[in-house]
DNA sequence: GATGAATGAGGTTTCATTCAT
DNA sequence: CATGAATGAAACCTCATTCAT
C-alpha cells in the first residue's frame, strides 16, 4: 500500500514540476530534462510514470483543472442574499488573482493555445475546458437565477448568458491586467463591474 | 538586369503564410518548411526576407496587430447618440467575429502565450499588445465619456475602467464561444451584455 | 543505477577523434557527423560532452597543446655540456618529427589559421600558443644562457632572441619539409643548422 | 580589345577582394557574397569570371604567389659582396614584413592549411608552394654558393640546406612575431640571426 | 554581360525517447 | 525502480550555385 501512495505522490510531484516549467517556458518549449530537474528526479524516471510528453501535458492540464474546481465549491457554500452573493463571488476572484499571482493564469493561455491547435488533444482538452468554464458559469448563473426567483433581478435575462458574460469579463480583464498592470487595476475594475452589473440586473 | 520583384509584396505573402501555419499548428510547433510550402517558395527563400524564425514570429505578430487597428477607425466614425453608439460598437464586434471566423482570434492566443513566456519578446510584444488593447479600450471609454458629458450615463464611473471591462468581456466571451459554441452563443450574449451594461450605466 | 561511464575517458576519445578529422579535412570543413563516426558514437552524444562545435575546437586545441608540453620536460632533463645539450635538443626535434609524423604538425597550421581568423577564439588561442612557443623558446634560451655563463658562448647575444630564432627555424623547416620532402631533408638540415649555429654562437 | 582588358581587370579585382576576405575570415568561412560585396559587384557576376568557389580559391592562391615572386627579383639584382648581400637580403625581408603587415602572411597560413587538407587542391597547391619556397631558397643558396666560390664561406655546407634553413627561420619567426609581438621583435632577431649565421658560415 | 532572387543540400543543434546498468 | 548515457529524427539556418530578367 505504501508503495502505491509513493507512486501517486511522485506522479503529482512530476505534474507540479511540469506545470511550473510550462508556466515559465511555455508548453512546447519546456523539456523533459527541465521537468525532471524541477521534480528532482532522473530524466528516465519520468517515463516510469508517463508514457510521453503528450501524456504529461494532458495529465498536467487535467490536474490543473481539477485543482481549480476546488475553488468553485468555496463560492457555492455562500449563504447571503443573491446581490450580496454576487458581490462576494466577484471579490473572491480578486482574491484568487492576488493569491495565485499571474503565473497560474499564464499557464491557462498555453493550455488554450494547445487545446486549440493540437488536433490530437483537441477533443479531450475541449471537454475539460468546457467543464471548467461551464462550472464557473453555473456558479454565477445559479446566483442570478436565485435572484430572479426572489424577485430582485430582472426576469428577462438568461442566467446562463449572464454567467458567461461575467466569467468572460473576469477572464478578459485578467488578460489586460497581465499585459498592462499599470493602466488596468484588476481589483478596482472588478468592483466597478460589480456595481454596473448589479445595477443593470436589478428589477427597477 | 536582375529579376524585378516586389519584395514588400513577397514579405507580406510570407507573413500571411506564417500566420496561417501558426493558426493551424501553433507558433512554436510551426516549422519553416511548412511556412515555405504554404507560401509556395523554397525554404531558403524565407531567409532572404527574414533573419530568423523569431523575426518571422514578431513580424507576423505586428503585421497582425496592424491589420486589426484598421477596424477601430470604423467604430470611431459612428455619429449616433452615446447609447446607440455603444450598441452599434458591440454589434460591430459580433460582425467581426462572424467575418473573420475563429482562426483570426485563435492566433491571438498563441501570441499572448508567446509574449508572456518568451523573455526575449516580452517587452516588444507587450508594447504592441498594450497599444492594441488600449486602442479598443479608448473607443469604449470615449463613448462612455461622451454619454457622461451629455448626462445620459452615470457620473461616478471611470470611463477607462468601464472600457476595460467591456473589452475584457468581449474577449473573454470569445474564449468561451470558441471552446463551447453550442452552449455559448456569442451574438446573443453580446446583445444581453449590451442591455445589462447600458442599463447599469444609465443615470436613473 | 545508471550506466557507469568514464566521462573523462570518453571526452578524450571524442577529442582525439576530432583531432584526427581536423587533420584530415581541416577544422572548419570537419563535420560533427564525421567526428561522431570517427569516435564510433551517435551524433547527439557529442553534445552530451561538448556545448558546441566551437567548444570542441577549442578543447581539442588545448588538449593538443597540453600533450605537446610533455615533450619539453624530456629536453629539460638533459645533463650534458651546453654545446652537447644544444645538439641533442635539436636531434630530439628530429625524432619527434619522425615519430609523430606530419599529421600532428599539419593540425597546427589549422589551429594557427583558426586562432588568427576567428575573433572569438583569438585571445584564448593566442594565450595558449604564446605559452607553447615561449616554452620551447625558453628551453633553448636556457641552454644558451648556461653556455654564456660557462664562457663557451658569445656574451653579446640575447638568449631569448636566439631561442626564438632556433624555434622559428625548426618550425619553418617543417613547413618546407612537409611541402617538399624530396628537396628538403629535415634531418640533415637540422644537423647543418646545429653546426652553423653552434659555430656562430661560440666564443672565438 | 578594351573588353578583354576590362575582363582581366575585373578578374583581378575579384581575386584581390577574395584575398582580403580570406585574410579576414579564413578561406572556408569566407562567402561568395562577402567577396562580391568587397569587389563591389553582384554575387552572380562572380560566376561569369570563375567556375566555382574552388576556382576562386585556387586562382587567388596562384595570384598571390605570382605577386610574391616579384619581390625575389629585387633581391637578385643586388651587387654587393656575398656577406653584404646576405645582410641586405635579410634586411629586405624585415622591410617586407613592415610594409605588408601581418595580413599578407596570415593568408599564407590558410593556404598552407588548405593545400595540406583538401585532397583536390593538394597537388596543385604543392606545386605552387614548392616553387615559391624553392625560389626564395635559391636566392639565399646562390648568395652562399657565391661566397663559397669567393672563399669567404665554409666549403662543407650545402648552400641549398643553408637556404632552406634561412627561409625557415624567417618564416618561423614570423609566426612567433604574429602571435607574440611583445616578446618577439622580428627586426632585432633577424639582425641577431644575420650575425650568428654569417659568423657560423664564415671560413675561419 | 550583370544581377540578385531563389533554391535545397547539408551543416549545427535540440530533445523525446530508449535501455543497460 | 531509478537513472542518465546514448541516440537519431527533425528543427533551424547557411551558402554555393542557378537562372530569369
Amino acid at each position: 500500500m505504501a508503495k502505491i501512495i509513493d507512486r501517486k505522490e511522485k506522479r503529482v510531484r512530476i505534474l507540479m514540476a511540469a506545470l511550473k516549467v510550462f508556466a515559465e517556458k511555455g508548453i512546447s518549449s519546456a523539456t523533459i530534462r527541465e521537468i525532471a530537474e524541477e521534480a528532482n528526479i532522473g530524466k528516465g524516471t519520468i517515463y516510469e510514470y508517463f508514457k510521453s510528453k503528450d501524456d504529461i501535458i494532458f495529465s498536467a492540464f487535467s490536474f490543473f483543472i481539477e485543482e481549480s474546481k476546488i475553488s468553485i465549491s468555496r463560492i457555492k457554500s455562500l449563504t447571503d442574499s443573491p446581490e450580496e452573493k454576487l458581490k462576494k463571488a466577484l471579490l473572491f476572484f480578486r482574491e484568487i488573482v492576488k493569491e495565485e499571482g499571474m503565473q497560474t493564469f499564464e499557464i491557462m493561455f498555453d493550455f488554450w493555445a494547445m487545446g486549440i491547435k493540437e488536433k490530437k488533444y483537441r477533443s479531450d482538452f475541449y471537454k475539460y475546458l468546457k467543464d471548467f468554464y461551464s462550472g464557473y458559469r453555473n456558479v454565477f448563473a445559479n446566483i442570478i437565477r436565485e435572484g430572479q426567483v426572489k424577485g430582485v433581478f430582472k426576469e428577462d435575462i438568461s442566467p446562463e448568458n449572464a454567467g458567461a458574460m461575467i466569467i468572460g469579463m473576469l477572464d478578459g480583464l485578467m488578460v489586460q491586467w497581465i499585459l498592462d498592470g499599470k493602466n488596468v487595476n484588476y481589483g478596482i475594475i472588478v468592483k466597478t463591474m460589480g456595481e454596473i452589473i448589479i445595477s443593470g440586473l436589478k428589477e427597477e
